[in-house]
DNA sequence: ATGGTAGCGCTGCTA
């Protein structure tokens, strides 16, 4: 079983690459994030032609969520369970049970600047999620989290660390609000099949030719639990996916599932 | 060229 996830920077400008990223690997499950459509506009029919079932949580204009899987999509749902989430949620996350395995796809919020509201907001924000899985789960099912985090979790996640004196993504606030979510019974799967590597990177700005200059951070994650980490065979990052014409600033991030004892 | 680029959508916000 194949699980990638792709933050793809508006589906409605990166569609013919969606596709031909899934014609070319053929996963099982596929999540998105930062389609930056309203659920109107989401291309259902287009994944349903090449197999997929799909749901979609967004508004419009920002973030968005969508989950497709050609090995079953139940209980689909977007948004935080907890009373009163809404407001704190923004259309950054949806699950479903694919083939027996819960799948979320996130979009955590970026946080700008350490001293702003918003970065409060990103704490806030991973803490629901941690919330979310004591209400919903328990980890000795089959969880898995992917998405965009925007937290590296350790200072080689990321380039050059002295580049990133008061900046958000690496303080340990944010890397203290991943671990939560993570001591609930996740373990980070890049990082299993890659103990001693620097990144593999899947992001880098759009500017100053950041991505030929290497220039990139480790901010997409699959996050799995111990279930589902018995049953890893493979995770990698698609480097490649992140060149040529309009690519999104972000790679995607596979994992590998062998099949269930 | 003294921030850069991309997307949305039409003015500036978000990343």
């Amino acid at each position: 079983m194949k699980i990638a996830t792709w933050n793809v920077n508006s589906l409605k400008a990166r569609l013919p690459r969606v596709e031909a990223w899934i014609g070319e690997h053929q996963p099982d499950v596929l999540v998105m994030q930062e389609t930056k459509l309203a659920d109107s506009a989401f291309p259902t029919s287009v994944f349903a032609d090449l197999g997929y079932a799909s749901t979609h949580h967004g508004n419009g204009r920002w973030n968005g969520v969508a989950i497709l899987s050609k090995v079953g999509l139940e209980d689909a749902r977007g948004g935080f369970s907890g009373e009163d989430s809404a407001s704190v949620e923004e259309c950054r996350i949806v699950q479903a049970i694919c083939a027996g395995v819960k799948v979320m796809s996130v979009y955590v919020p970026n946080g700008r600047t350490v001293d702003s509201e918003f970065f409060e907001q990103k704490l806030a924000w991973l803490g629901q999620l941690r919330r979310e899985l004591d209400l919903t789960c328990q980890p000795g099912d089959e969880v898995v989290i992917l998405g965009d985090f925007n937290v590296a979790p350790e200072d080689r996640d990321v380039w050059d660390i002295t580049q990133f004196v008061g900046m958000t993504h690496v303080t340990p606030e944010e890397r203290a609000a991943l671990a939560n979510v993570e001591d609930w019974g996740l373990s980070d799967a890049m990082r299993v099949t890659n103990p001693d590597e620097i990144g593999p990177f899947t992001w880098w700005d759009y500017r100053a030719g950041a991505f030929h200059k290497g220039w990139g951070m480790r901010i997409d994650l699959a996050l799995v639990s111990q279930p589902v980490l018995a049953r890893l065979t493979a995770a990698y990052r698609d480097r490649e996916a992140r060149k040529g014409p309009q690519p999104s600033d972000h790679a995607p991030v596979v994992i590998e599932l062998k099949e269930r004892d």
